[in-house]
DNA sequence: CAAAAGCGACCGACCTGTCAGTCGCTTTTA
DNA sequence: TAAAAGCGACTGACAGGTCGGTCGCTTTTG
């Protein structure tokens, strides 16, 4: 029996492992349920005994992505104390595994869009889940004092969307070469807007500039 | 002569103006050609007469739209004078006419994604067109001395950024009900990441507001 | 051997782009 | 000016092809 679900598991990892590659490559809409069986290594029939259909397919690698991404987030916050630190390490992570994983990111930054109409609620619920992510912690900077009091939710968005728009940017012209070099000049620019005036890159809390 | 070339151009845009309706209603791919026929009382025929196809019909209505828009941001822009209210007329302009055009933005931020890679190419362009505007009046903010020397054009990528998923949240959610109630709260955000503490509505340049 | 898993030919729905022919306005002709 | 000829605009049936999903059959598993 445990032999028989490895075995099944295995098949539908395998099948998922394809169908990102598949989309990412041809996009959602161009990606037969053919093209993802060759993938696979399995066939037509084997796809739909794991998977109801080729929607399914992409809301379950969707799931699988979030939530492997959020587990790195969540792991690489539970190293820093500081709030603001916090906040920084999720955007950092985040901006790293993309630039690590183009493919992904074709996945939740393109590719959803054209999927259909069906996905677009599911895709919003992925940008709140992470725009929640960098709002708490901006929400606890506020609570201590080491940010000003902003509308915290429009400020995650804020930080969501431009990391959003630089890493598609990134992905249809391949500028910068190396994605994570916008970091450097980018942290500034989202702090500032929440009142923290330069944080030190790490550990101890806000150390106010004016004089 | 003159009758017939009157005739045409009117039947060309009102091709267009079906074929934006279609595909804010239905997404470029669901869309069929024969939808938009329907929708501006021709045939599908006659549509291929005045366009090769699908695809064009696409393109000439991204460009159609993409110029009327950047006709609206250089008027509004002419009536300022100084750089930083510039920058912000031309950011409240386009949250101005896609809140009043939901088809219009559902065209350039979502739907232009789902209509295939052969878009890509162009929507970034369309994005740096207006990326380039912000940047432009950012530059002279910089030179005026009224903001501080930062790396304009990812600022310019990020408020684009923030438009962006703004304006996409709200057309898949209807949330905030009235989308221009956000500039309010955007706007010192925004303009605190170039450091200008906080400019005043209109006209005159930076006055400090520290107590 | 029975059940689970996998296979791939096939079906039906749909859709883009084509084309031979029609229609109505304009220009030419007498 | 009235008929004839010409032409751009338009029509809709149809060809050609794609693809998601199905189903009967085979292989693997325990």
């Amino acid at each position: 029996m445990k032999f028989e679900q490895n075995r099944a598991e295995e098949r539908h990892g395998r099948i998922l492992d394809a169908a990102l590659k598949v989309f990412a490559r041809k996009g959602y809409r161009d990606s037969s349920v053919d093209d993802i069986a060759g993938q696979s290594a399995t066939s037509k029939g084997g796809v739909y005994f794991h998977f109801p259909g080729k929607q399914a397919i992409f809301l379950a690698l969707m799931d699988r992505a979030a939530s492997r991404l959020l587990d790195r987030v969540e792991a690489v916050i539970a190293q820093e104390s500081a709030p603001v630190a916090r906040a920084e390490a999720a955007l950092h992570v985040v901006l790293r595994t993309f630039a690590r994983h183009r493919a992904l990111a074709r996945l939740f930054l393109i590719e959803a869009y054209g999927a259909g109409r069906e996905f677009h609620a599911r895709l919003m619920e992925f940008h709140e889940l992470f725009i929640g992510v960098i709002r708490r912690h901006l929400d606890d900077a506020v609570a201590a004092g080491v940010i000003e009091p902003v509308d915290t939710e429009l400020a995650g968005r804020i930080w969501f969307g431009a990391l959003n728009e630089i890493i598609t940017y990134w992905l249809l012209t391949g500028r910068p070469g190396p994605l994570e070099d916008s970091y450097a000049s980018l942290r500034p620019l989202l702090f500032r807007s929440v009142g923290a005036d330069m944080p030190p890159p790490r550990g101890a809390a806000g150390a106010k500039g004016t004089p």
